[in-house]
DNA sequence: TGGAACATACCGACCAGTATGTATGTCCCG
DNA sequence: CGGGACATACATACTGGTCGGTATGTTCCA
């Protein structure tokens, strides 16, 4: 029924949004109940438990967001170098404050959860995994074409450069600065340039 | 009396660990209570409320842990990149699969916390800007010394590298692998060397 | 020097509020 | 008329925080 899946949806989404402003654990099925206006009879028709929400929220919107922001981006035509450094830059101009202030919501999750829940855990990192890969296989591309450096080993680089992305995000959101990510972004953009033939 | 603050530092520890496990909002008072023998009725005394005791962790805990662990190692003699790099080499061996598990403590607080309680985000900046600071200063040192490059700017080098840093340990704390951390840091140490003239 | 006045450190029962989760009832569509 | 899709009311556990009270000094003046 059409109806049931819209329910399901809102659900998913509010409580995206409530689990990436408040975390996982603080976040409140009441207040996601409250803003969907749907029941806790309905919740608990759609979702088993509140981490069984969780789990759909990264399944699903998480992972869809991933997919469209950035693995997709990432596949256009181009020197991959080029590509990345583009891709970063234009993620950089489009970033709000209150994106910033809120930092990645998928390392949110990562940082809180996966200490305490190996269900998040393993989910997030199938999501890193499939972020890494795409990084690889564009440096990989990029060794073929004669652009990158074959010294380099293209899966350790692609991890160090998923780490200084998400570390960069991270700075810049305990110090709620734009100028900060710009700067530190710089740093990252450099590392790519190092890694040119 | 010494009594007194033998209390308030053994509430200060086992806070510490709490929050380190848990995360500050996941955090219970009666958990640290029950761990430390201290009642309610003396915390409270102590500490006006669960809020000022998350800063108290901060500024006389968590600060004092970065002195002794990166500040003051950071501080030996020798070329600096050198020194970095072997001050992350050595961390990098020292560290406990249950320290990979559950990352920085100083970056666990601040992507719970800075986005909603000002007073952690001012008190984790001040950290990070103090981490940020000695980076930069070694840097600095190494043009003089003509070891760096003169023509990169040591505040944004420095803030990639401590980004960097943390990222690392993010990444590396999500795959749960020692493994992963060191392949990670490996690209660290790569930027690193590329600093060099 | 002895004792009243006061301060510090601590105790532990209790509170209101909130959390997730459950049991049962109703509605409505195929 | 059976079952999916909800709605309502409630159970239970736990949270941070409060409050009246106590025990052990410390100070200071007669």
């Amino acid at each position: 029924m059409a109806d049931a899946d819209k329910t399901r949806q809102a659900l998913l989404e509010a409580a995206y949004e409530e689990i990436y402003r408040n975390g996982f654990q603080a976040a409140s099925l009441n207040t996601i109940l409250e803003r969907t206006g749907v029941t806790k009879g309905a919740l608990y028709h759609h979702f088993s438990s509140k981490q069984k929400l969780g789990y759909a929220v990264i399944d699903e919107i998480i992972s869809e967001k991933l997919d469209r922001e950035w693995l997709t981006p990432i596949q256009q035509s181009g020197h991959p170098i080029d590509v990345m450094i583009d891709v970063i830059q234009l993620a950089g101009q489009q970033i709000t404050s209150q994106q910033i202030d809120q930092g990645c919501p998928l390392n949110n999750l990562a940082q809180e959860m996966s200490p305490i829940d190996p269900g998040f855990r393993q989910r997030i990192d199938h999501l890193y995994r499939k972020w890494q890969q795409s990084i690889e296989k564009l440096l990989r591309d990029g060794q073929q074409d004669g652009e990158v450096k074959a010294s380099i080993n293209p899966a350790d680089a692609a991890l160090f450069i998923l780490a200084s992305l998400e570390g960069c995000l991270g700075i810049a959101k305990n110090a709620q600065s734009i100028d900060e990510l710009k700067r530190c972004a710089q740093g990252l953009v450099g590392y790519l340039d190092s890694l040119r033939c």
